[in-house]
DNA sequence: GCATCAAGTCCATATTGTGGACATATAGGA
DNA sequence: TCCTATATGTCCACAATATGGACTTGATGC
């Protein structure tokens, strides 16, 4: 049972990250909601032990248990902590705008996802007027960095070697859960990808469901998001491609030249990330 | 100092109480930081259990430390999270028309808060064009229901007896930080906003610093939060009370008719609050 | 009305967290 | 520059805490 413990690192607080791991997998189905058994499933955890985490979480108001179908979802106060911690980067309102002028322009869908770890993260969606939509993609999925138009973007944006560091880790998740997105696979659309400046991704998660995206940059050069637009292949032929993704690229540098502002501005605030390291495999950094 | 622990209940997973208490520590002061020493004296932690708390949240994501000048914030996937949480309902996004008309409206300082258990917590400031400004409410503080006016809106809006038990609650720390409002120095100005609809803080927390504020509910009846205008008290005579009052009152509806619609929608997802004791049964917390 | 499956709970065990004491970094003063 | 004061970060023996198998309770369906 419980593979996932990694063998040494992350010593003390256990009961923290495991909780935290639940309130990621609640995030991750904010809209649907889970329920028990899959918790258990997904975590590994015991069913005890998955109960007590949640009742901590609930007792903060993380998250709350529909009464009726007994199903987990995140609660007011994760709501509130994410409005305090927009003070600090509040990415949503640096590209709201540009995400609205991109719906508008092109009819299709347009998202906002973030990088987290070797993973992108969905964090918004914006539709356009065409009546045919493409659902490949929902608000919290969370998808292996090369699986989509945006994450594919994000990960085209990475330096070389966090490129192979990234694939490396996520080689069996991305030959097992999607089958057209192995490292292989990847590999022309990720060079493409940096060349060009977006990245297609041509109907590899869902077959039909074609998806421009591009990457954009913190200050000090980290990839922060991307921005991609998705619709139906018949709507995405190689003219379309360029006019959709020199849109991206202009909205791309706004929002670059609106985050630089915002850093500007509180000179003390300074998004402590900078996190370089190689991570072996696991959550397996740790201070020295 | 450690006020906050709840009385009885809360058997298990007690490091994830601890570390979701940092959370909403490090919360409240989102905007400047928090320092080790702070969260100890804040919490009672000892100083080796709280930085184990703390390295679980970074290890998570939900807390950074700022590597110059070591205090801790709140992290990326704090704000993802929240993001994911306001799917379900996004306050923010239901009132900010409102307070920018209001902070247009009036010149002056409006603000948005929401109550948490016996407090109240200020998501948002909206500031106007007027230059004198009242600094009293900065966002992520955290308020006893009752201390400004919003927060006394709220209180106000309860029904009688949940009230009394919140005055109840935070008797000592209401005493305690606040000498102008006791519970009995509050008595009167809950009345009055109960009756008029909106409430008035003449100075109670800060000299010269008055504020007008209305409750706007859910529509199943419990309040969901607060907007106010804070001005100097040159501002804030009898007649600009009734004004302000009214444009609070009209912006109140907005907001109430704005909720309600967005609960019609999605049948399911139904804000599974109310602390409401009992659920049931439930041999879990029957010490009383 | 009985069978099936999911949710929730109990309690003996041992794994996990705890904090006093020590080590190290940073700021300020002379 | 050196030295003190203050704050941050870490170690390890001890004991408090979380763990999960087995059980109870509730819901759904045939």
């Amino acid at each position: 049972m419980n593979v996932d413990t990694p063998p040494v690192e992350s010593i003390g607080a256990q009961s923290v990250d495991r909780a935290l791991g639940l309130l990621s997998l609640i995030g991750r189905n904010a809209s649907e909601g889970v329920n028990l058994s899959v918790i258990v499933a997904d975590t590994g955890l015991s069913r005890p032990t998955a109960r007590r985490l949640l009742l901590a979480l609930m007792r903060a108001r993380m998250v709350e248990q529909d009464a009726k179908n007994r199903r987990y979802f995140l609660g007011q106060e994760t709501y509130v902590l994410g409005v305090l911690a927009a003070q600090r980067f509040d990415l949503m309102d640096l590209t709201r705008d540009s995400l609205l002028r991109l719906a508008e322009l092109s009819g299709d869908t347009v998202f906002l996802s973030v990088r987290r770890d070797a993973y992108s993260v969905c964090l918004h969606k914006e539709e356009g007027t065409f009546p045919i939509r493409t659902n490949a993609l929902q608000v919290g999925h969370r998808h292996p960095l090369g699986v989509g138009a945006g994450s594919l973007a994000m990960l085209a944006a990475l330096p070389a070697a966090e490129r192979a560091e990234v694939l490396g880790r996520n080689a069996d998740v991305l030959g097992d859960g999607f089958p057209d997105c192995t490292p292989e696979a990847l590999a022309p659309h990720i060079d493409e990808a940096a060349v060009r400046g977006y990245a297609l991704n041509p109907g590899l998660v869902l077959t039909n469901s074609w998806a421009v995206g591009a990457a954009f940059r913190t200050p000090d050069g980290n990839v922060a998001g991307a921005i991609s637009i998705a619709a139906i292949d018949s709507r995405m032929g190689p003219d379309r491609q360029l006019e959709l993704g020199a849109a991206l690229r202009l909205e791309m540098e706004k929002i670059e030249k609106r985050i630089e502002q915002t850093f500007a501005l509180p000179a003390s605030a300074g998004l402590a990330q900078g996190r370089r390291r190689k991570t072996g495999k696991g959550p397996s950094d740790n201070e020295k």
